[in-house]
DNA sequence: GTCTATAAGGCGATAGAC
DNA sequence: GTCTATCGCCTTATAGAC
């Protein structure tokens, strides 16, 4: 009977992965998957290379786990922002909220988000596939909110539904690659893109 | 007197050189620039490593020649295109043939231009530095183009231009991330985002 | 949990034969 | 112009001391 769990995972090292995480995800949007070196990690960790094979099985499962955590950092945050909603929200009202709820999570955390967007590419093959279901799933949202919001007359019947929701991620995404600190705050962007979009910038 | 250039750059020589180039667009823009080695480049060209050195000093170099030609092309794609309009042409129709043409020059020959894109934080410090002042130059373009249709009435007064041009310009570039042959064409595209962003999605 | 030491292999780049 | 061969360095990952 005595017997007690031999190995339980100590508080230090639930820190020191959590150190490692936010170091390798910082290096991991700053220099890529594969420009950055265990060493590196290492480094910024104030730990030896050979000691992250005690938290992480490999490179790859450690990427894998930040891709996981800021894929699941943007949906959390807008699903929840879409829940904060009263009864009878629009969808426009859907619409305005996911797209500034995107926008907070991409900004406000962005070296977990960035690895996933900036990197896919060189990234090993299975650690992609894994990854694509969890993007698909939340594509399949926005599919679902832009379709209810043209079904319910708030978009023009005209716009490619396609077109528009590949062109408004890519370019909430994309705010990432030139967004600073200190410069225009994220809520002044959020309202000016969603400006853009919904009233266009024409005058005629 | 009988002396003649000991060294004149063979056909040969720019043809391989070309092929060297096409490759390693080709797999910078899929695998990213550490992601991608000069065995990989060479195997592609049917070479060994060691003969990339006959055409290139370095890596390095061969990225930058990669960087300059997408970029260039873009430039000078969007440029010919709004030389091109008749004399009397609108700031807005600048605008439209602007993004028409940046459009068609990125997904027409996407490998040299995504190697600009997608792989700007992995690239050697002094790339990053030489390619930034080139597209620094085009982006002044753009704020000009924006600033003039501003002024003549063509875009509404209460558009922030700065996150329109990045918005703008985010969304292009991200087109390549998704653009597939055999699908939407790039006409289609084009049409669709320019009415996006020109008239709003809005309905009322 | 973290260290040191090191294995096994891949990298960019060079030298010299052809 | 392209080859073969190889140098010196850096990489991920492992083994065992502490």
């Amino acid at each position: 009977m005595g017997a007690v769990a031999s190995h339980v995972i100590g508080k230090n090292a639930r820190k020191s992965r959590e150190c490692i995480l936010d170091a390798a995800a910082s290096l991991f949007s700053q220099n890529g998957y594969k420009g950055t070196t265990l060493r590196d990690i290492a480094k910024l960790t104030n730990m030896k290379a050979g000691s992250l094979y005690y938290h992480f099985s490999s490179k790859e499962e450690l990427v894998l786990e930040i891709l996981t955590i800021g894929l699941s950092n943007i949906i959390d945050t807008v699903v929840h922002d879409i829940d904060a909603l009263p009864e009878g929200a629009s969808a426009k009202d859907i619409l305005v909220t996911a797209a500034r709820g995107h926008l907070f999570a991409l900004l406000e955390k962005p070296d977990y988000t960035s690895t996933s967007i900036r990197n896919y590419g060189q990234l090993p093959e299975d650690v992609q596939k894994r990854g694509r279901l969890v993007r698909d799933k939340y594509e399949n949202m926005w599919r679902k909110w832009l379709q209810q919001a043209q079904d319910d007359g708030h978009i023009r019947s005209s716009v490619n539904l396609k077109v528009l929701r590949l062109t408004m991620l890519g370019s909430l995404n994309r705010t990432q690659a030139w967004y600073k600190k200190g410069d225009l705050s994220i809520d002044d962007i959020a309202k000016s893109q969603i400006d853009i979009y919904w009233c266009g910038i024409g005058n005629e």
